[in-house]
RNA sequence: GGGCUCGUAGCUCAGUCUGGCUAGAGCACCGGCCUUUUAAGCCGGGAGUCGGGGGUUCAAAUCCCCUCGAGCCCGCCA
C-alpha cells in the first residue's frame, strides 16, 4: 500500500469516521520557501488526496504563519532592516517593492510552484486568523492555565526551565508595532497589563485587543484544536522529542482537551551532491520553481510520491536526473500497458498520485534524454516534432496533449542543458567547418558516408551498421572516424550517438561538411 | 547527554507495519546478437553472511533484546 493511503487508514482508525478530514501544513514565510517546505505541502497534499482516493472527504490548508516575528535579517536583505525586526512578517516591508509585504514576497512565488505542481490548498494566514480573533478562547484557556504549561514545558526541557513570570502570550504593541512587551499581570479575567519598550503600556481586556499571539509551542497546537486538523507533517527538526509537536500533542490533550492529531515526521530535501541543511544565510537555497524549470510537474510529483517522508530525498541535475525521467516514463508505460496485474497493482498510486494531467491513455513519451540532444541542434518544435517521429520516439498522430508536452519537454531540456547539463553532453553544431586536418582515410569515410546518405534514408540502425561496415572497408579504427565525424560537426571527440545523431541534423548540411575536407 | 532515520547485489533502492514459495528492480558490469553501438538497440548472465550477535517461531530481511556503523535533529530555520 501507498504509504499515503497508509496515513489515510490511520486517520480513519484513529479519529474515527468524520464528514471531512483536515490536512495542515504551514510555513513560516520569513525567507525563501524552498523545496524541503514544498515537501511539508506535498506530504500533506498526498495524505489528503488518499483520503478522498479511499471515498472520504478531505480538505488541505495551507497555513502562513505571517505573524510570527521578524526575527533576524536574511543575508539577501539590506542590513537596515533591523529596524523591522520585532514586527510580524506581514507587516515588514518587502525588500523588492514588488508585494505588499516581506511576508508576501516569499509567500506568492511558492503558491505559484505548489499550482503548477497541481496543488490548491486553502490558504490560511496567521495574521487574519488573529486579527479576527479565531484564537480568542485559547488565548483565554492558556493563560488561566499557565502553571500547568509552565510545569508541562519545564518537563520537557533540558536546560534552563521556563521562569515563573513566563506567560504563553506575547503582545505586539498597538503603538510601535513590535513585540518588545513585557507582560506584567494578567487578573485572572480578561486584563492583561504590559509596557513596551517604546514607553507605551496599557491594561488590555483580551476579549477585544487583536494583537495577542500565542507563542509558538502554544501557537501550534491551539490552531489544531480550533482547525480540527487531523493530521500535519512536520520537518524532522520539529519531529524530535521534547520537540514543539510533542509538546504540542501534550497541549492539545492537557490544556484544550482534545486528542492528539496524526503528525509525521519527514526528512529533509536536498540536491544531490549538496550537504547539510537548507538555509537562506548560507545561500544553498533551491527553490520549487528552480526544479519546475527543468522538470514537468508530474515527475516532480513522482519523486515525493515514490519517496517515503521518512526517507531522505536527493534531487539529482545531473546526470542521474536523466534516469529519473527514464523511469517516470517507465511507470506510466506500466501504468497504462497490459502488464501483469501484481506490477500494475504496485505501480498504480505511484502514477495515479503524480499525473496531474488526468491522462487516460498513453501521452507521448519523447526520451528526455534524446531531446537533450535535439535541443542543441534546432530550437525549432516543429523540426524537432518531425525528427522525433522520423527516429521513431513518437507516433505520427499527436493528439493537443501530445504535442503540448513535447513542446514542455523541449523547453525543459534546453534550460537543463543550459543550467545543469555537464559539459560532456554540450555541443554546439559549428557553423563552418572547422580548420582542422584530418587523415586520408578520415578524409575518405566521411566521404563515403556522405555519399551514401545523399542516396537514401536509413534508420539510425541501418546507418549505424553502414559505417562500421565502412570503416571496415576503408579500413580505419572506427574509433578514428567516429571521432572526424564529431570533430567536423562540432568540435569534440565525441558526441551524442552518431547514426541518430547524423540523421537528426540536416542531409544537406551533414553531405556538405562530410565532403568539405 | 536525549532522540530520530538508515544499514539488503559494485551503486541507488523495493520488500519490514499485516513473519511464509529458489530475497526483487533500475543502473553498472560481463557475454551473445552480422568482426559492430561513444550520450535512445535487443537478448541473456553472474553476483547479496538482508551490518553483527542472541531470542521468539514449524518458519525471521520482516517480531523482541543487545551490539556496531553511517547520517541527521534537539528552545519559532521543513
Amino acid at each position: 500500500m501507498h504509504w499515503a493511503s497508509t496515513f489515510a487508514e490511520r486517520i480513519i482508525a484513529e479519529r474515527g469516521e468524520k464528514k471531512e478530514y483536515v490536512c495542515e501544513s504551514g510555513v513560516t514565510p520569513s525567507g525563501f520557501c524552498h523545496i524541503g517546505h514544498f515537501r511539508e505541502a506535498i506530504t500533506t497534499s498526498l495524505v489528503a488526496l488518499a483520503l478522498k482516493d479511499m471515498g472520504y472527504n478531505s480538505r488541505h490548508i495551507h497555513m502562513w504563519d505571517d505573524y510570527d516575528r521578524f526575527r533576524k535579517v536574511p543575508s539577501n536583505v539590506p542590513a537596515n532592516y533591523s529596524e523591522y525586526i520585532g514586527l510580524p512578517d506581514y507587516k515588514v516591508p518587502d525588500p523588492e517593492g514588488c508585494h505588499n509585504s516581506f511576508a508576501d514576497h516569499f509567500m506568492e512565488p511558492f503558491e505559484v510552484s505548489l499550482s503548477e505542481a497541481g496543488m490548491k490548498p486553502d490558504f490560511l494566514r496567521a495574521s487574519d486568523q488573529y486579527k479576527n480573533g479565531i484564537y480568542r478562547d485559547n488565548i483565554k484557556i492558556s493563560l488561566d492555565k499557565k502553571e500547568k504549561l509552565i510545569e508541562l514545558l519545564n518537563s520537557q526541557r533540558g536546560g534552563e526551565k521556563i521562569a515563573a513570570d513566563w506567560y504563553p502570550v506575547s503582545v505586539y504593541c498597538p503603538k510601535c508595532g513590535k513585540d518588545m512587551t513585557r507582560i506584567t499581570s494578567f487578573d485572572g479575567e480578561y486584563s492583561l497589563s504590559y509596557s513596551c519598550k517604546c514607553g507605551f503600556q496599557e491594561t488590555a481586556d483580551i476579549r477585544k485587543a487583536n494583537y495577542i499571539k500565542l507563542k509558538w509551542r502554544v501557537d501550534w497546537p491551539s490552531r489544531w484544536a480550533q482547525l480540527g486538523v487531523d493530521y500535519e507533517p512536520y520537518g524532522k527538526d520539529h519531529g524530535t522529542q521534547g520537540g514543539s509537536a510533542d509538546t504540542g500533542q501534550k497541549i492539545i490533550q492537557e490544556i484544550f482537551n482534545k486528542p492528539p492529531i496524526i503528525g509525521a515526521t519527514y526528512e529533509f530535501v536536498s540536491l544531490k551532491g549538496a550537504s547539510g541543511k537548507m538555509s537562506s544565510s548560507k545561500g544553498n537555497v533551491v527553490l520549487p520553481s528552480d526544479i519546475l524549470s527543468v522538470m514537468e510537474p508530474d515527475v516532480l510529483r513522482y519523486l515525493f510520491v515514490k519517496t517515503k517522508p521518512t526517507k531522505e530525498l536527493k534531487i539529482a541535475l545531473d546526470l542521474d536526473f536523466l534516469n529519473v525521467y527514464d523511469e517516470f516514463d517507465r511507470v506510466e508505460t506500466t501504468y497504462f500497458g497490459d502488464e501483469e496485474i501484481n506490477k500494475r497493482e504496485k505501480y498504480d498510486k505511484l502514477y495515479e498520485f503524480s499525473n496531474i494531467w488526468g491522462y487516460n491513455t498513453l501521452p507521448a513519451q519523447p526520451s528526455f534524454r534524446f531531446m537533450a540532444v535535439l535541443v542543441q541542434i534546432t530550437s525549432d518544435v516543429d523540426r524537432i516534432i518531425k525528427i522525433l517521429k522520423k527516429e521513431g520516439h513518437i507516433k505520427s498522430e499527436l493528439s493537443e496533449t501530445d504535442v503540448e508536452r513535447i513542446k514542455t519537454r523541449a523547453r525543459l531540456a534546453a534550460n537543463w542543458v543550459k543550467l545543469y547539463a555537464p559539459d560532456m553532453i554540450k555541443f554546439e553544431l559549428l557553423t563552418e567547418p572547422p580548420k582542422i586536418e584530418l587523415s586520408m582515410e578520415q578524409k575518405e569515410a566521411l566521404k563515403v558516408i556522405s555519399d551514401l546518405i545523399q542516396g537514401e534514408d536509413l534508420t539510425d540502425v541501418e546507418l549505424h551498421n553502414r559505417i562500421y561496415e565502412i570503416a571496415t572497408g576503408i579500413p580505419i579504427e572506427p574509433k578514428i572516424l567516429f571521432g572526424a565525424i564529431y570533430q567536423v560537426l562540432i568540435g569534440k571527440e565525441s558526441g551524442p550517438k552518431a547514426a541518430a545523431f547524423i540523421n537528426a541534423l540536416e542531409k544537406d548540411f551533414v553531405v556538405e561538411r562530410f565532403r568539405s575536407y
